[in-house]
DNA sequence: CTTATGACTTTCA
DNA sequence: CTGAAAGCCATAA
């Protein structure tokens, strides 16, 4: 298979449209459930890349670093991150995201 | 095919 | 806790 559905962005996009509300995944966590263990890097350039249009129905905001960090980056991007994940309820200890809490396994 | 890049992660001092 | 260094990956050029 070679289309365009078959892409690593496009797969990783449509995981992290599978996030929950109020629940929060990390880079690495999604590269392995795409079966790239050592993948982070990659999701990261797909989020960088992320399509305006597909961004409107792609929760990019509850994809942080590991540790619950919020990836640091140039723009308004990790203050509108922090902004809407604290919409939805979830919580930061010590400037990080509680994973406990809102991690794919809190 | 070879280099460069970056919204990562882990290890070590 | 901080920060540097090295490892890893999919893409782009």
């Amino acid at each position: 298979m070679s289309g365009e559905g078959d892409r690593f962005f496009s797969r990783v996009y449509a995981l992290v449209r599978r996030i929950p509300r109020g629940r929060v995944a990390t880079y690495g966590q999604i590269a392995a459930l795409l079966g790239v263990t050592r993948g982070a890097r990659a999701v990261g350039w797909a989020l960088r890349v992320l399509p305006e249009a597909r961004a409107a129905r792609t929760p990019w905001h509850r994809v942080v670093g590991a540790g619950g960090r919020i990836a640091p980056r140039g723009g308004p991007g990790p203050q509108i991150q922090r902004r809407r994940l604290r919409s939805e309820g979830v919580r930061f200890v010590a400037g990080r995201v509680d994973m406990a809490r809102h991690g794919l396994l809190g």
